[in-house]
DNA sequence: CTAATTCCTGCTATTTATCTAGGGATTTCA
DNA sequence: TGAAATCCCTAGATAAATAGCAGGAATTAG
């Protein structure tokens, strides 16, 4: 139940982006070398991510990326489901081709607890959006949190 | 984010355990088979619940193991943590050695997110006990989940 | 004693994660 | 137009984790 570093770049990136979307579009050699990631692995990052229809880019010079949508329009269950695939405890509720294997799905009450254990994670994921993390960074930089009071 | 079959097995042995609580100690190898898993690899993970406390083993023949707890007092989130270590988005948030190491935690808004995260996902787990696992398999036998009215 | 059972240590094949390499295609600016 | 900057694509290399196997030692009921 760990995220992969996709999931992990895969935020910090587009936190990135959320932070700096006043400079219009953004190098990914920018963002790679704020983040620290390997500009050649943050490539296979967006390209997923462009796909997904989460950020657009700009080709040739002074080109760049920039978030499709507005920050609070972007929750880290996006992100995420994008970069690593469906957020489930198991295959078999995943929604993908294995789960139609599962033929007894109808009576196996696993089935039901992984469902159950599934929504309700992909609930917490679903209610983050880049806006709140933007907003907590503010708040750190007030010395809000500083010191955790 | 998906469980390995460490956590899904040892999920569903403690709830075969469950289920069988009236019959004394339990052999691994009758719940390997009603399972369908690995008695050898069922051995390992029964060696890590035994050490963790939530099941207690008797030796020698008719010997096997039941649940240390009632079936109530243990969560999903007690047995998965045991298999796969502490449920966290990342390490850097997962109170082991490797926190230590991240010194900027302090001022870094990822360790609020994260540590959200992890503390709502932690907070699912633990929500869902043995027994309710069991009382899910009752409505199942029942008919009442039968056909998801 | 003997059969059944847990306990312990180590090994290994397979898969997955992470990152690297190298080049190609496209666009902008001077 | 041409060069620089950037995105785009395919393939592979390395290391770690997963999932399971093997063999036997220790323990106990009958």
């Amino acid at each position: 139940m760990r995220l992969s570093t996709k999931g992990r770049y895969g935020v910090r990136a587009m936190f990135d982006l959320a932070m700096h979307s006043q400079e219009g579009t953004i190098t990914l050699k920018s963002v790679a070398q704020r983040e620290n990631i390997s500009e050649k692995y943050l490539e296979h990052l967006f390209a997923n991510l462009k796909k997904a229809g989460l950020i657009h880019s700009v080709r040739g010079a002074q080109g760049g990326y920039r978030l499709a949508r507005s920050p609070e329009e972007i929750t880290l269950g996006d992100i995420i489901r994008v970069l690593e695939g469906p957020v489930s405890p198991t295959e078999c509720v995943a929604g993908g081709i294995e789960a139609e294997k599962c033929e007894r799905a109808q009576h196996c009450v696993m089935h039901l607890v992984w469902n159950n254990i599934r929504e309700q994670i992909n609930q917490v994921l679903d209610n983050y959006t880049l806006a709140d993390i933007c907003e907590e960074q503010r708040k750190l930089q007030n010395g809000g949190y500083m010191f955790y009071i």
